[in-house]
DNA sequence: GAGTGGTCTAGACCACGTA
DNA sequence: ACGTGGTCTAGACCACTCG
């Protein structure tokens, strides 16, 4: 036999039976601590315990003060190729993000731009085929908004000697792309890798997103037709609320 | 003033740059919960909590009865993108996934592949253009193994009358992918969703993940060139072993 | 048998927003 | 003022494995 689970993963279970039959739509308020105590004959903890365990789930979350909630799932996509499907309106040539965002008619505006020329970490340092000792990358760091609040991270590298004296060495919002290519690094190849896991504490701080929601890190390595990488783009990406999405002619 | 970090985030705090800072490298045994306890003047139970946000930040996994140890970061790659880097020695027409994991020295065999005749849920309904309630279609569940263990689930899903007749409907392995062709589907672009999300307590179970591990989402929806969705693959894909990868051509 | 984590209890104090 | 979740304590019992 099955040992019996425990009780406050019973509790969670019929909870969670609960919210998949629609029983508990989105937005729907859970019962409260003491409460679900009560219900149960279980202490405060064990409900809270309950409650903790469809929260790492993604099912519900905390509105301080007011109790838990079960949460929305809807999500933004975001087109991370260059191919686009015949028929679709995306003008592949500016900013992918903000035709995305915007054409699902949300505000992609708002954010920071800043830009530092740095020492490169390891795997920066790796990636650009940089000596972490002498050389020096600039880094173009943003986090992009949707709807006024902070929606993803994202850091731009590059060797300094191939951006120097270029739009993309200086802190100005260019909307960029045949930059590095003006400057002699044609780029012919997007290399995407994706990686998911639970963000670092920052990461949750500058995301504002409620703890246990993972991240994916899309590190995407720009490369140039003898296989150089002239461009490494770090964003890092709330999984609660985007979806990735990929194009691909077969 | 910030008001100060309560006890078991501070202690999380600490263990955790004792990680990054590589004094406690991978397969380092952190202190025992009664340990930790006593060395910071707290309860058993604060202890217990600073070492699980570093269990759910997927930094430490619980070996049953040894105690915890810091993880091992390292991850496989899945090449999703049926494009090649010129000089790569992949063969682009057979399974990518065999391939890629044979590539990097691991072993891809084993695993169940297990097709039936279902009413298609909701979701696989709306995007192959089924009625739930009168139209049958084909899955094919599989769960992909790396060196024995558990590592993906992949299920693919197909209108029974675009299959019917053909191998896809039996439940046979193969390898071959035109299939669909053959059949007057012929498939002309895949998109791609990855959607990161935690797994649900089934997932878990079925992948043997550690609790706390994020996985993505994978949904891969064929096109015809009439842009009629032909096949649908939904793969589960733990965070903590896998990297996903596309090549974008320019 | 000692030591690990897993679970649970019954209490307590706190900050803070909503009503 | 009340009720929410956030945190902490000091105990307890359990299943299990390793030496």
């Amino acid at each position: 036999m099955s040992p019996t689970e425990s009780a406050s993963r019973q509790i969670a279970g019929e909870l969670r039976a609960r919210t998949s039959s629609g029983a508990l739509g989105p937005g729907a308020l859970l019962p409260s601590e003491p409460e679900l105590a009560a219900l149960h004959r279980v202490s405060r903890q064990t409900a809270r315990s309950a409650l903790q365990i469809l929260e790492h789930e993604g099912l519900v979350t905390v509105l301080p003060r007011r109790g838990r909630i079960v949460r929305r799932q809807h999500r933004l996509t975001w087109n991370l190729s260059t191919f686009e499907l015949p028929g679709s309106t995306a003008s592949s040539s500016v900013d992918a993000w903000t035709t995305d965002i915007s054409g699902q008619g949300y505000d992609p505006t708002g954010g920071t731009l800043d830009v530092e020329r740095i020492t490169p970490p390891p795997d920066v340092a790796q990636v650009l085929g940089l000596d972490p000792n002498t050389d020096t990358c600039v880094v173009r760091r943003r986090v992009r908004h949707v709807d006024g609040r902070p929606a993803v991270i994202s850091d731009d590298y590059f060797d300094l000697r191939v951006v120097e004296g270029t739009e993309l060495a200086e802190p100005e919002d260019t909307t960029r792309e045949n930059v590095l290519k003006e400057a002699g690094y044609e780029q012919v190849y997007d290399v995407d890798e994706i990686i998911v896991r639970m963000p670092t504490p920052d990461e949750t701080r500058r995301l504002d997103i409620q703890p246990g929601t993972p991240v994916a890190e899309h590190r995407r390595t720009g490369l140039t037709p003898d296989h150089r990488s002239v461009r490494l783009m770090v964003s890092v990406i709330p999984g609660d609320t985007i979806v990735l999405r990929y194009v691909i002619p077969t």
